[in-house]
DNA sequence: AAGGACAGCAACCGCCACCGG
DNA sequence: CCCGGTGGCGGTTGCTGTCCT
């Protein structure tokens, strides 16, 4: 597609030959040194300014997308696929605004991630992707999950800067480190862990590092989730009312659902309501619990084998 | 080695809200 | 109030690289 021109479908069109498709580097070039000198805005102003024959929306998006300089490339971390999936629940495909809680990531890359990883989960569970049995699933299992990898994650980072006797004796006697278990349950139910992970000062809590706590202590961060800012009781343990917010505001403590990861009827945690395809949820080969710690993308492909009641005949 | 399938993602499109004349 | 320009947003497309057979 590279130097496609655009099909002329009027004469102003014609006149100006507007470029479409990928952006060249010298493209690029010009647009950023005209938004440095000039600053953003008036986008097809600034196209003609910048001699760029492109339309001041595709500047607008290349810029927004791609150029700004905070953009932050790379996978994203399990804490801001946390966010998303939380934030996705809330607000549905509100990509901008989910984009707002996530510095440095584009609506377009949230939207991304949603549509090739998300949505291609829900339609191998041949789930509705925003029906109430999906957003069960994520609540129920894909979020506890990727909790349980960055709870992982902070600890094992603990560990190599906890060497003193006293903070070896912290440890021994913790109840929360990830006990490296043969069977492949659940080390606590997630209530508990909750329960641990809201009080973030305890001396032998290994905590849970929050996005948003992350955010916070971000350079770049400027918002926290609406909530946060309009509950004056959310303070002041911001572990806490992160916690309270982004876990248990719905159907973790309410619905009463089975944590027994061995066999899962989803039907049974309230899902189903839809339509009536029961299926059967199962953990992969443990690896619900000894995931690598370095495997920061979240791939839930690892996570569960679900197989439909209908096919297998149960 | 070749080519088909698939995933990831950059870019485009259409719609809508807002704003100034 | 109307209208045109503009920007923002969500949905969609299609290119490219990778994996698989």
């Amino acid at each position: 597609m590279l130097g496609v021109r655009k099909r002329i479908c009027n004469p102003r069109e014609e006149e100006s030959e507007l470029r479409r498709g990928p952006w060249t580097l010298e493209e690029d070039t010009l647009l950023t040194h005209y938004i440095t000198r000039h600053g953003e805005g008036r986008w097809n102003m600034l196209a003609r300014g910048a001699g760029l024959k492109r339309t001041g929306k595709s500047c607008r998006l290349r810029w927004l997308n791609y150029l700004k300089p905070d953009i932050k490339r790379g996978n994203l971390t399990p804490q801001e696929q946390l966010l998303i999936l939380e934030l996705h629940s809330k607000w549905g495909n509100r990509w901008s605004k989910i984009a707002q809680h996530l510095p440095g990531r584009t609506d377009n890359e949230i939207k991304n991630y949603w549509r090739t990883k998300v949505q291609k989960e829900a339609r191998q569970l041949n789930i509705e992707a925003n029906s109430k049995r999906f957003l069960d699933a994520v609540r129920s299992y894909w979020m506890p999950r990727l909790i349980q990898k960055i709870e992982q994650a902070s600890y094992s980072s603990s560990l190599t800067t906890l060497d003193s006797p006293a903070d070896r004796e912290v440890r021994s006697t913790s109840s929360n480190p990830p006990v490296h278990n043969s069977s492949p349950t659940l080390l606590c139910p997630p209530e508990s862990r909750f329960t641990h992970c809201s009080n973030p000062g305890s001396e032998n809590s290994f905590s849970f590092t929050s996005p948003y706590l992350l955010s916070t202590n971000s350079n770049t961060i400027s918002q926290q989730p609406d909530e946060i800012l309009e509950n004056p009781s959310c303070s002041p343990l911001l572990g806490d009312t992160v916690c309270n917010n982004l876990i248990l505001s719905d159907t973790y403590n309410k619905e009463g659902s089975s944590y027994d990861m061995d066999v899962f009827n989803v039907a049974s945690a309230g899902m189903g309501t839809h339509d009536n395809s029961p299926l059967e949820c199962q953990v992969a080969e443990g690896n619900w619990v000894f995931d690598s710690v370095e495997d920061t993308l979240w791939n839930m492909d690892d996570m569960w084998v679900f197989r439909d009641l209908r096919e297998t005949g149960i």
